[in-house]
DNA sequence: TAGCCTAGAGAACGCGCGTTCTCGCACGGC
DNA sequence: GCCGTGCGAGAACGCGCGTTCTCTAGGCTA
């Protein structure tokens, strides 16, 4: 098994340990198994577990905005569709099994403040999510899109967070979010 | 010192290491002599760490739900300024030194999975929170409290956790909660 | 075949945790 | 005065972690 082969399996033990129990209660060894990969090659891949962690966040920010992007281009074009399209797949996400909550929101409850690499990581998908709904916020007529997209991440990271924590029932919380999106799609509009 | 005054020290501890910190970077032993209190005493208290842990985040629930009602009752009487009072609080809250996020979605992050205890206060939080903003809502001229709850709550957590964990320069964002709220309770008004 | 580099398996190490146990001591009832 | 009970102080224990080290085996070159 090459490098490459070895890395691929630990990014995908570490996507499928950690975000179901968390980060600090999974171990190496426990990564190492997973992936079927020696502990040696597992540290010189990744000199420790925070750069292990980091890489596991910044693989499935990927995979996320990538998801998430896919289903906004195949099921809207109007701008105004494409911004309410979000909260249509967030709400495809918190139905899937094991749904758990936003993963960076969770890395960061648990190693926020001592983790550098980890912190910039979470940052930084925040940042591309927010960049994302930017994007399709400049395409409605609308005269500030900063506000706008400002506005619908709250409103998405609010799901998420609803959607993680409120106990069972809870009310559709994706359509909840998604009914306020359209509300201040309509009265951030000009036209 | 009674068991009155040992309970009250160790609450008070444990508030003060485990919200800056996180949960499981803080030992019992690090309570302990933050509060000044024997172990004996502290597992007479609570007979472990998760019944420690469980009592600390019940007693930040109670005190975080007074700040906020007390802040909304002393700046608001009209139904839709007190709503928006709630987002008001929250700018103060996120700019207190130390404002780390939600102390609930943090621990739901870090141990929500296997700590039934912690996880039914975390919850309990919420719903008391969703709760105080129906209660709010009611008094409102809407036809749907329970929706328009259910969206400025979203836009609450939405806040808390941009507020904790977008990178500086982060723009306001209570104040962008503040104006979607605003947004929304102009469009569920019937009047 | 002999030597050598590499890699895997896993033991070992040092540490910190949650929890329990031990010890010595002060204080209250007879 | 004396015994017992409860207390604080902290040592001890068992465990699991992140990380490093050791041993062994196999395949490559000459």
């Amino acid at each position: 098994m090459d490098l490459i082969d070895a890395n691929q399996r630990l990014l995908a033990a570490a996507e499928r340990l950690y975000y179901p129990r968390g980060i600090h209660a999974v171990g190496m060894d426990e990564v190492r198994a997973e992936a079927g990969v020696s502990l040696k090659r597992l540290y010189q891949l990744y000199p420790s577990k925070e750069h292990l962690v980091a890489a596991y966040l910044d693989a499935r920010d990927e995979r996320w905005r990538a998801r998430l992007r896919t289903h906004v281009e195949r099921h809207a074009v109007d701008p105004g569709e494409r911004l309410l399209a979000v909260f249509d797949w967030l709400g495809l996400w918190f139905a899937e099994p094991g749904f758990r909550g936003c993963a960076f929101v969770n890395a960061f409850g648990e190693i926020g403040g001592d983790a550098p690499l980890v912190l910039a990581v979470v940052q930084r998908h925040k940042v591309l999510f927010r960049e994302y709904l930017l994007d399709l916020a400049r395409a409605y007529p609308t005269p500030d899109p900063e506000a706008l997209a400002d506005e619908l991440l709250l409103l998405a990271e609010g799901a998420m967070s609803a959607a993680a924590v409120l106990p069972e029932p809870r009310p559709d919380v994706a359509a909840r979010a998604r009914r306020a999106a359209s509300a201040l799609l309509a009265a951030a509009s000009v036209g």
